[in-house]
DNA sequence: GTCTATAGGTAGATAGAC
DNA sequence: GTCTATCTACCTATAGAC
């Protein structure tokens, strides 16, 4: 064969990594296999060679988009993990849902999704749900964190003036600081979210 | 001429309300001018004597739903504002889209949308903020109320399984309890939400 | 105001050459 | 594995009859 199983994979990590962009910034349905394809250098054709339909791509993208996010959440000292939840409330990431979390951009297209796709989003959410919870005490805080992050993004970005959207992002932000444990020395509410900072994950 | 005034604003406000069913359950980008006019009963011809594209039918949908939304908060007592809250953290809410709230619906397609669709959106949304805030005490409660429950039912839609829905909008409910100031004298938790309760609105 | 017909474009998916 | 070409279906929007 003229390509090897490696190029397969590579390429077809790059399919997920650009068509997660690109559905995050312009949307799943609304984005057409065409596109998807020319994002990475290849035609329309060549995609079916990878995934068996258009449906079967965005299952992907949920596992690949998801199990980064959990990666963020995951693994990291209360004080990052705080850092984190300021950079998932930032302007930065309002802005530039292509670098951002998915939840707040496809959620309402997996709701649409077949049975399997919602199975495999449940999975990811649930584990992201387990990160968490050694930074948050239970899971209801948890819960309920993760909920008002993802709904203040997604609202934030349905607004049009960019003092609307602070506003909410900052008031969100100052009503998680009151419902996290303060065990960490870095516990204090900091509000300084105006520095260049990085979306929630892509650095 | 054959048709009243009348007769037009009644077809064109059947069209804002079998419209934003639709594209609260199928996403408005997904859904056709034919299928719009078809669930009112006419074709697509018709359309554009209402609208003067697809983009200008989405912001008067986005107006009508919000509009709606707003009355249902606002104008009540705190015991019913409760009764609402929890309505709208109930299955049979995430259940039917159709019948409840455009804003886990709607909010990225109006995310993607021209600047005016978002102004419309962002007024309403203010103006949400203030029927809620005479329940609340405050701005940044609110925001964080409203954030979570638009959060929580657009995350529980994306699952699959209906414990895994429930547990989520019960967490929810807990969080939003202890957040409220227990001013009236119905402001103990309740949690029997799995008796026939209707949506947030549409009654 | 609503209809039918249609223009002009794009969608998801397949076939066969390389 | 990727290409080009193509099928069938659907899309938004317009034109003209009634």
């Amino acid at each position: 064969m003229r390509y090897t199983p490696e190029h397969k994979d590579k390429t077809r990590q790059r399919l997920l990594d650009a068509g997660g962009a690109i559905a995050k910034k312009d949307g799943f349905g609304t984005t057409g296999v065409d596109s998807l394809m020319a994002s990475v250098g290849l035609t329309s054709g060549a995609f079916y060679a990878h995934f068996r339909s258009k449906g079967a791509l965005l299952e992907a993208i949920v596992d690949n988009e998801l199990g980064r996010s959990i990666e963020v959440f995951g693994q990291q000292s209360h004080e990052r993990m705080l850092q984190t939840l300021d950079n998932y409330l930032s302007l930065a990431h309002v802005e530039h849902p292509e670098l951002g979390c998915a939840l707040p951009c496809l959620s309402p297209e997996i709701a649409r999704a077949g049975e399997h796709t919602r199975q495999v989003f449940e999975q990811r959410l649930l584990q992201l749900l387990e990160a968490m919870r050694p930074h948050t005490g239970d899971d209801s805080k948890t819960w309920s964190i993760v909920s008002q992050v993802v709904g203040a993004v997604m609202l934030a970005r349905a607004m049009d003036n960019k003092d609307c959207r602070q506003a909410l992002l900052q008031a969100v932000k100052q009503q998680i600081m009151l419902l996290l444990p303060a065990t960490g020395p870095a516990a204090s509410v900091r509000s300084d979210s105006s520095r260049a900072s990085p979306p929630a994950h892509k650095e």
